[in-house]
DNA sequence: TGTATCGTACGAAATTTGTCGTACCTTTAA
DNA sequence: TTAAAGGTACGACAAATTTCGTACGATACA
């Protein structure tokens, strides 16, 4: 049985990981209270599922955490740029082979994405050289 | 509990399921044998299991198959382009709330994506108005 | 015509992911 | 000094996904 993390060395991420994640990118630095009371905000969840994942995800090295207090302050160890690149990457390549053009293409033939979404990207090229 | 198909009517595709898209978007309609001939090029796979889930593909609705002779002919019901919209647009709003420009900047400032590419990019928002 | 080959059907095991119950520790305050 | 509130640890269960074994029908051809 092989691992699917061919270009990869982190673990990626499942669904309900993300969720924490992005909590904490929003947030900073929190305690499982915290983000639990987040998620509750959108779906309902358990205080002990989301204690649990977030302890698998300090397993997997994804956030660590400072136990120096009773509550346990969780921290992404890799930056939400960084993490997001690999997410973006994994896509690119699984959907576009690798073609950041392909997907742009995609992008601007899709109806969801506004004009004034095309116009900000076209600003950013312009401003880039 | 809750389905988390929030803002899309079909059933996502799922990673194993992605890869034998990716083979009929390829290669157009085939049989579950060629299919698991290309996927057994990338990694080990049971005959049985890639025609397992082609039949849940079809079961799901996102294959349709022709039975008229004894090697079915499997064909996705929605266009390439279709499927990948859904995904992006999935994409889009778990990572960047569904901002394209944030998720261009990323792509841009991202090192993978070479010069070439976003020479690319810039040629094609040219062309557009 | 029988046997090897190649196909589908389908239940069920294996794996991965997600959720929760329960035990137990610490802090707080009456 | 104890009861309540709130914290962590962790095994077990549940659900979703993936893989596979086995049964059995079609076809080919010696």
């Amino acid at each position: 049985m092989k691992s699917n993390q061919a270009e990869n060395n982190l673990p990626e991420p499942t669904k309900a990981e993300l969720e924490i994640l992005q909590v904490l990118w929003e947030f900073g630095p929190s305690t499982v209270r915290f983000v639990n009371d987040k998620l509750n905000e959108l779906r309902e969840v358990n205080y002990t599922s989301t204690l649990k994942q977030m302890q698998i995800l300090a397993e997997k090295g994804i956030l660590k955490r400072d136990e120096s207090q009773m509550k346990h302050i969780y921290i992404p160890v890799e930056a939400e740029e960084k993490t997001k690149d690999q997410l973006l990457n994994r896509f690119v390549n699984t959907l576009y082979k690798g073609s950041a053009s392909k997907l742009m293409m995609q992008l601007l033939g899709n109806e969801k994405t506004s004009k004034k979404e095309i116009e900000e990207i076209k600003r950013l090229l312009d401003s880039m050289e």
